[in-house]
RNA sequence: GGAGGGGUUCCCGAGUGGCCAAAGGGAGCAGACUGUAAAUCUGCCGGCGCAGCCUUCGCAGGUUCAAAUCCUGCCCCCUCCA
């Protein structure tokens, strides 16, 4: 492979890097001498599930692996503690360490679906962190000044608009670049968010006299809601534990927009056919709706495999296009006890059934029209409904139940 | 340490004694349209078997027939000065 496609692979995708010059040069550096490049990524195993956002850079690392670099994954057990304030106009509570390295368990395990264990070396920053003494603290610390700590974007935002910033938050950046400097790295990947970070590892690195790292920002991954960055919090994420029906129905539901981005960071769709698709859908030549298609059954693809992606697509069609019931919905056990002369209150049953979250609730959604039982609509809410085992409640388009009699 | 500003329903933000379950916007939910896209339109958006009642406006007391609105104490946040 020449340097140019090399280049152009490590390109797909990405937001920014800095500098490119020297990325080249490493590149080159690497084939002449036939050192792979340490590339680094930095995982703070804070959350209990992975999404498609957290996966961007990890796939990014695994296209280094496969152009034969050399992985190295940080686990952010130590930083993970204190809280990274990155992206966020408030402090991330702190985590005990046994949580972290409890998620931390869980990450590296679904991680590995991607990386190859071969070229990848997995170290965890509380083994320098862990050691150090005040003093040491006190040192790292000197490299940094307040004035170019509050350069940092969202520092600045929460600065200006009255928000607290603990002081242990300006130490998260040196931490991160610290990681950069023990495993001598020559690149670093992660968010556009993780682009100051970065930079404070490549001023480390200098300070040592070490060659500095390059950055590879991968774009935040926006969520299905076309809106916001991909999080747990906001609801509007695929899990990469995301059964292959979950998967495909909600990438069917991204905005178009965001159809392109998926394409690029998730899938691996070649660049040249990427294009193609591109000025298809630009002169109209394709439907929105069918590259959308294809894109939910790549995505599953890459988790699943093609035989689950079609099985996943043909569920589609069938819940959405011919709006039939799934055959998957959720049971719900139900007390015939419950029952008075084997009916119940429409609003308690849908209560009951996790669809609504009060009485007043249920009765609205009855009111409006949202509640269908067994397939039909009703709109009394004072009904009292005679249940029986394996009845179908429904609210809205897409939210089931079966009741199960049960004592 | 000093001076000042502020804490309202998921978020922002009106409300300064009764007309306030609390304007407006956002988010969300439901309906129409559709491609489970976007945009748009309509309705809902504290609880209660609900034409009525109950609980909310940082916390705890108090005044009053009546308090988110007045008084007292406490907690928290912010700004400016040092």
């Amino acid at each position: 492979m020449s340097l140019e496609e090399e280049l152009a692979l490590i390109r797909r995708g990405t937001e920014e890097i800095f500098p490119e010059e020297d990325l080249v040069d490493k590149l080159v550096a690497a084939r002449r001498n036939g050192r792979p490049l340490r590339v680094k990524l930095g995982v703070d195993p804070t959350a209990s599930e992975l999404h498609l956002g957290h996966l961007i850079p990890v796939l990014k690392l695994r296209q280094f692996q496969q152009l034969g670099h050399q992985a190295v994954l940080i686990i952010g057990d130590y930083t993970a503690t204190l809280g990274d304030p990155t992206g966020r106009n408030k402090a991330r509570p702190p985590l005990s360490h046994e949580q972290v390295l409890e998620n931390a368990k869980g990450y590296t395990a679904q991680l590995f679906r991607f990386l190859d264990p071969e070229r990848t070396e997995v170290v965890y920053n509380g083994q320098w962190f862990g050691q150090m003494r005040f003093h040491d603290v006190i040192k790292l610390l000197s490299h940094m000044t307040l004035a170019r700590m509050l350069e940092r974007e969202d520092f600045q935002k929460r600065w200006h608009g009255g928000f607290p910033i603990g002081l242990h938050e300006l130490v998260y950046p040196l931490m991160q670049g610290y990681d950069s400097v023990m495993v001598r790295a020559d690149v670093e990947l992660g968010g556009i968010d993780q682009k100051f970070n970065i930079l404070v590892g490549r001023d480390l690195q200098k300070e040592v006299g070490m060659a500095a790292q390059v950055g590879v920002c991968s774009p935040i991954l926006i969520g299905i809601d076309g809106k916001e960055k991909m999080s747990k919090s906001l609801g509007n994420y695929i899990a990469l534990n995301d059964s292959p029906e979950d998967m495909y129905g909600k990438t069917m539901s991204i905005p178009d927009e965001l159809m392109m981005q998926y394409y690029e960071l998730i899938t691996e769709v070649s660049l040249t056919e990427l294009d193609a698709l591109r000025r298809g859908l630009a002169d109209g030549s394709v439907h929105p709706r069918d590259a959308k298609r294809r894109l939910a059954r790549e995505i599953v693809q890459r988790f699943y495999g093609a035989e689950a992606a079609l099985g996943a697509e043909a569920h589609f069609d069938r819940v959405h296009k011919e709006r039939e019931v799934p055959d998957d919905i959720p049971e719900v056990a139900l007390d015939p006890a419950a029952l008075k002369d084997g009916r119940m209150w429409i609003a308690q049953l849908l209560v009951r059934a996790g669809l609504a979250a009060s009485n007043s609730e249920a009765r609205r959604l009855v009111v409006q029209g949202g509640v269908r039982l067994n397939g039909q609509v009703i709109t009394d809410p004072d009904l009292d409904w005679p249940v029986e085992s394996g009845a179908v409640v429904q609210v809205g388009r897409r939210r089931f139940a079966r009741i199960i009699l049960h004592a």
